[in-house]
DNA sequence: GCCGTTTTCGGCCCGACTGTTTTCAGTCG
């Protein structure tokens, strides 16, 4: 799948287009395509074999032989000819904060600015002073957006950036003449990784709500800071935006900063073609508010029914909404049960019956025990003797236990010959086995794909656990033909985790949708190591919501006796 | 470069903030 790569080819021309003072509505043409190939779950290869590339939303005749070109020979003539015109390093700079493709676009023509370190250079001498719309201020801020741009980790996983959020929000509620509280933006939609927060708040202060916010706790740097908006850097890691808005245009506020981009120039457009305009102020007839202070208000005006936050990509949802077909999606209070936890057995830090008394508190009516399997020594691999000894107390913490069951597990390895970790006979006696890869993340796209099939054809895997390995920000999926996995899953009746662990989140948003679509049971698990970690079920959820499913493509919505009716009808 | 209930040309989101300006350009979201 080439997808990943053509869009940032896609999105490095369009970088290269703008510094050299492109037209903008060419720049945003490439960037807009760059952002929908990326986010398209379909194989771009084969989209081409099916001569569809002129069917994607935006793009035409130009871009879509372009397309052909980057699949054919793998990179575009003309990019390669455009980059060849500007410094190697010079596309590194529009990451620099406060710095943009004008500025990099005459510091490069006027001070042979080529690199960081020679933009640095330049910011130190005096001839930059003299250049058009440039004063100390604007040296200074862009010598500050470089010092944030060199300590930035990029985005962040939702983990890393919850607790700030929720201790912003607090801190907002308690401001004196503050109202309504809401986070909007990526995180908002529960994106599985966030570049900044947004904030917004209604208030009858706003100069004490920009105060409170610029003043905050961990607030490093105030970027800016006006009369309804302020950026702030937070513990050099994350930027933060608050705005201020009056009560009556809240809800068209929340929608227009909740995104995504695309969604919001679709909804615009909805509004237009119904002779209305849409901003962030409201819904518009000749300068007549239709409605503004709701989400759900402008919606309705608009005919359409309510999108929830995590389903705004433009991934369909608005022609959905307009038709009155949108998913009922699938929410944290559907959720019976964890599928994939750890106990003390293993690597996990908690007793049986902690983790036990922990999914009672969380409404659960079961929880399994799914600790690694004899070969994973780094985790304490259980051998089969303490398996065993597992499922004896286990036998005995539910004797003890009401309102909730612990359903006896394993996380058995598929081993790098794709054989698994324990014996049929030791997992036909197991209520729950989930099958996980945690070796030989290089071999072969053949091999790997191989391994997994060999464990969803065997009549005792119920799951197979995080399908593609993952590890946001620090590893990459291993080579796996999602499609063929898929397609065995549906087929033999075996559920794929979409593990709710931030820094996992496997499977995706996008690889849910498309395994639901086929017919595959998706289990949302925790993969929780501790008794206080089941709390990510909601991130699970949010993905899965992402990704459009509803309660009957979970498996872990099934009451007890329905889940185990439906693992034991796996054909052998 | 794309697109069409404004349909093959002429638009393409637009408002807030900042800094450098004295009426506006660049950046950002």
């Amino acid at each position: 799948m080439k997808n990943k790569e053509l869009a940032a080819v896609l999105d490095s021309f369009a970088d290269v287009l703008e510094i050299k003072g492109e037209s903008p509505f060419r720049v945003n043409a490439y960037r807009r395509a760059a952002r929908t190939i990326d986010d398209l779950a379909a194989d771009i290869e084969r989209i081409a074999e099916e001569d569809g590339l002129q069917k994607i939303q935006g793009v035409g005749k130009g871009l879509a032989s372009s397309i052909e070109e980057f699949l054919a020979t793998g990179t575009i003539r003309g990019y390669e000819d455009e980059k060849k015109t500007i410094p190697r390093k010079l596309l590194e700079l529009l990451s620099v904060p406060g710095l943009g493709p004008k500025t990099i676009g005459l510091l490069w023509k006027e001070l042979d600015v080529r690199s960081l370190s020679s933009l640095k250079r330049a910011l130190r001498g005096k001839k930059v002073l003299d250049l058009p719309g440039i004063g100390p201020k604007k040296v200074e801020n862009i010598q500050s957006g470089i010092r944030a741009y060199e300590s930035r980790s990029g985005r962040l996983t939702l983990g890393a950036v919850l607790p700030i959020a929720e201790s912003l929000l607090e801190r907002m509620a308690g401001v004196e003449g503050v109202g309504r509280v809401d986070v909007a933006g990526s995180l908002r939609r529960s994106r599985e990784t966030i570049g900044d927060i947004d904030i917004l708040v209604t208030s009858r202060k706003a100069k004490a709500a920009i105060d409170a916010f610029t003043s905050a706790p961990g607030v490093n740097e105030v970027l800016a800071a006006g009369r309804t908006k302020a950026s702030v850097r937070i513990e050099d890691a994350v930027q933060v935006d608050l705005r201020v808005v009056p009560e009556a245009s809240y809800g068209a506020a929340l929608l227009y900063f909740t995104g995504s981009k695309d969604h919001n120039v679709r909804m615009r457009g909805i509004a237009q073609s119904r002779g209305m305009k849409l901003n962030e102020y409201g819904l518009f007839k000749n300068d007549r508010r239709l409605a503004g202070k709701t989400e759900e208000a402008i919606f309705k005006r608009l005919g359409m029914a309510y999108i929830p936050p995590e389903l705004r990509e433009d991934r369909g949802e608005v022609e959905a909404a307009l038709d009155g077909e949108l998913p009922e999606l699938v929410e944290l209070g559907d959720i019976r049960g964890d599928l994939h936890c750890h106990s003390d057995y293993s690597d996990g830090v908690s007793t049986i019956e902690e983790m036990a008394q922990a999914a009672k508190a969380s409404g659960y009516s079961y929880i399994s025990m799914n600790d690694h399997s004899r070969s994973l020594g780094i985790a304490h691999g259980l051998t089969v003797e303490r398996l065993e000894r597992q499922m004896g107390e286990i036998d005995e913490v539910n004797a003890r236990l009401r309102g909730v069951t612990v359903l006896k597990g394993t996380e058995v390895d598929i081993l790098s010959d794709g054989s698994l970790d324990y014996p049929d006979d030791l997992l036909e006696r197991l209520d729950i086995v989930v099958a996980s890869v945690h070796s030989g993340f290089q071999q072969s796209r053949d091999k790997i794909t191989g391994r997994i099939l060999s464990a969803i054809r065997n009549p005792h895997v119920d799951i197979i656990g995080h399908p593609t390995g993952r590890l946001l920000g620090s590893r990459s999926a291993y080579d796996v033909d999602l499609d063929a996995v898929m397609e065995a899953a549906a087929e033999t009746g075996t559920a794929l985790e979409l593990n709710a662990h931030y820094e996992r989140l496997d499977l995706n948003d996008q690889n849910c949708r498309r395994a639901a679509e086929l017919g595959v049971m998706i289990a949302i698990s925790t993969d929780s190591h501790a008794e206080d970690q089941l709390w990510t079920m909601g991130l699970g959820v949010k993905t899965a919501r992402r990704g459009w499913l509803g309660p009957e493509n979970v498996l872990n919505t099934l009451s007890k006796s329905k889940l185990l009716r439906y693992l034991s009808n796996k054909p052998s």
